[in-house]
DNA sequence: ATAGGGTTAG
């Protein structure tokens, strides 16, 4: 069965690597020439010469006729990623059975190589034998790393050809792979195909809800989940949490975090990280740093996600003391580490901190910067009115500059009233992405701001030639576990009336204390008394105003906008916060702003 | 004997 080339290239290899025959499995094996019992111990724990040892012997003894041996000699080889040796013998197994096949295209996968899994996949459906329920999944899996969704689809047409019912092994790998790549609908069809699912079933599309924008949906399935009896692990938990995040709703967040106490998941690396992302992202960085604080271990993920917990709620100079006793602890940052710590830096306006970071990154910490820390020094110029070190740093990198860059250059522009800046980033900007709103309503803001009101229109009819539509700005906030949301000048809401009245008492109590409203922002034909109105009932306005009367005095009132916050409504905040001594936390995108008594956490930049 | 699900930025 064994061709005789492959007999003596490891008979050599054999030969070559006599000296260490001492180990105990290997004796043991000398001594019973039995390899079955205890095979597969070995190849757990032992390197990779003892299996060329043990592969030299079953030559000799001939018992590598035995397919079972041969396959588990061609498994210890895949195991320890010994790919060429694996070939070696698996082309020279002439009775391939499906065990043989499913190993060699494991250890492909395994080893990432994926091309050659995808060839001998090929091969294997071409020898005749019909793919088999272990095979599958390592291939579907190989689709998903690579996001391959064409080999994907064709896999998944292979399961219907063979008549597989959905299997749950390749089910729960095929609603994988088409989350990965984003084909939600497919996945969805598959998992609503499958006759059983199990525990990983419903973990994969409870992370595929996740992953293509849907967190509320993975919520539910996870309360579906537990209806239909499954219990969940840990893993299931971690997407669970992840879901959570996303959604980024603090009550959610307590539901979840509750649960995972009731059930005494102890939390690990994995677990722990997710927890603090999700209550940073969901508002509580207090409750993120006491999980942080309460971690046994903790890798250069937990790190980097607590960094950066600190740098989008304003507290850069937390952020930068964490960063230290990362260092201390003899943990080495990586690129998103950097990448946390940086925009930790810009945010609080840490200018000097942050550039120190970024001149010694490379050579101190060995990381090369890439568009992405190069965003955040921009940010760190722009904001500190450095444009044109900001502009002299784009020009002198070559690195392909993206999205963020340019949109880092113009915010800062609209910061500093930069209009001939403005153009300049904007033009970048919509050639990149000719159809996305926000550069256009960015950069007619900064046209508005200098009072440029022919450009403003010029940026207006361009958007109605390109049939590019404003998207609305939305603030919503919880109250009593709900979600109430508004728009600008919304009265829609039940307590509406008593909002506005709120709102009107409080704007004058505001102007007492030097609040002045700034009309001086984008309406396009609108008159000026209209105007005035929508000035005064901004979604953010209106959220406050609800959670002010909604909410019990002393506790903070947390907003969320979908867009970033204007700058006469942070003035207005912080005004409230100052009148009402109550803490106004609002998160636009995935920053934070907390006022309190009059300031703002964050560097103002508005 | 071999197979599917987990953490950070943007």
């Amino acid at each position: 069965m064994i061709e005789s080339t492959t007999h003596r290239q490891v008979q050599q290899t054999f030969s070559n690597q006599d000296s260490c025959i001492n180990e105990t499995a290997f004796s043991q094996f000398s001594e019973t020439r039995d390899p079955k019992s205890y095979l597969s111990s070995l190849v757990k724990c032992r390197n990779i010469s003892q299996v060329q040892q043990v592969h030299g012997q079953v030559i000799v003894t001939e018992q590598i006729r035995d397919l079972f041996i041969a396959n588990k000699v061609l498994y210890a080889y895949t195991f320890h990623r010994a790919l060429e040796s694996a070939a070696a013998l698996f082309s020279g197994i002439t009775q391939k059975n499906p065990f043989s096949w499913s190993v060699m295209i494991g250890g492909y996968a395994k080893s990432d190589d994926y091309m050659n899994c995808y060839i001998t996949f090929r091969e294997y459906m071409r020898s005749g034998d019909r793919p088999d329920d272990y095979t599958l999944p390592v291939v579907i899996k190989v689709c998903r790393n690579i996001k391959d969704l064409v080999m994907g689809r064709v896999l998944h047409s292979v399961v219907y050809k063979y008549g597989f019912h959905l299997y749950t092994f390749v089910a729960a790998a095929l609603v994988d792979m088409y989350a990965k790549c984003k084909a939600i609908v497919e996945a969805a069809q598959v998992f609503d195909e499958m006759p059983k699912r199990d525990l990983v079933s419903w973990t994969v599309m409870i992370g595929a809800c996740t992953e293509c924008g849907n967190p509320e949906e993975a919520l539910d399935l996870f309360d579906r989940m537990r209806e239909e009896g499954i219990v969940p692990d840990k893993i299931a938990m971690v997407n669970v949490v992840n879901a959570s995040a996303k959604l980024g709703v603090m009550h959610k967040a307590k539901i979840v975090d509750d649960y995972i106490k009731k059930m005494k998941f102890s939390l690990d690396v994995i677990l722990g990280t997710a927890l603090i992302d999700m209550h940073a992202k969901c508002g509580s960085i207090e409750i993120a740093r006491e999980v942080f604080d309460k971690m046994t271990q903790r890798n250069v993920i937990s790190w980097s996600t607590m960094i950066a917990a600190h740098g989008y709620h304003g507290e850069g100079s937390k952020a930068l003391d964490l960063f230290h006793m990362m260092l201390d602890c003899g943990i080495s940052p990586n690129n998103i580490t950097l990448v946390s710590v940086l925009y930790a830096c810009s945010h609080s306006g840490l200018v000097e901190e942050g550039l120190q970071l970024f001149s010694l990154m490379q050579e101190e910490y060995g990381v090369r910067p890439d568009v992405k820390h190069f965003t955040c020094v921009v940010d760190l110029f722009g904001r500190s009115g450095k444009l044109n070190q900001a502009l002299k740093l784009i020009e002198d990198m070559n690195i392909d500059k993206d999205v963020g860059l340019w949109g880092a250059l113009l915010g800062a522009c609209r910061i500093h009233g930069d209009v001939e800046l403005a153009e300049k980033a904007a033009e970048s900007l919509l050639e990149l992405q000719p159809q996305n709103a926000g550069h256009y309503i960015l950069l007619s803001n900064i046209y508005a701001k200098a009072g440029k009101w022919k450009e403003v229109a010029k940026v207006r009819e361009l958007m109605t030639h390109q049939r590019i539509k404003k998207i609305p700005g939305w603030t919503w906030i919880e109250v009593d576990n709900k979600i109430h949301k508004f728009s600008v000048g919304d009265q829609t809401h039940p307590l509406s009336k008593e909002i506005y009245e709120k709102l009107k008492n409080l704007r004058e109590k505001l102007e007492v204390a030097g609040y002045v409203p700034d009309t001086n922002f984008v309406l396009h034909d609108i008159d000026e008394e209209l105007k005035l109105g929508l000035l005064h009932s901004h979604s953010e306005k209106l959220a406050i105003a609800f959670g002010l009367i909604g909410t019990p005095e002393g506790t903070p009132i947390r907003v969320t906008k979908n867009l970033r916050v204007c700058g006469d409504c942070h003035a207005f905040i912080k005004f409230v916060s100052l009148i009402t001594k109550r803490v106004v936390v609002v998160r636009d995108a995935n920053r934070f702003h907390h006022f309190k008594e009059g300031a703002c956490s964050c560097r103002d930049y508005w």
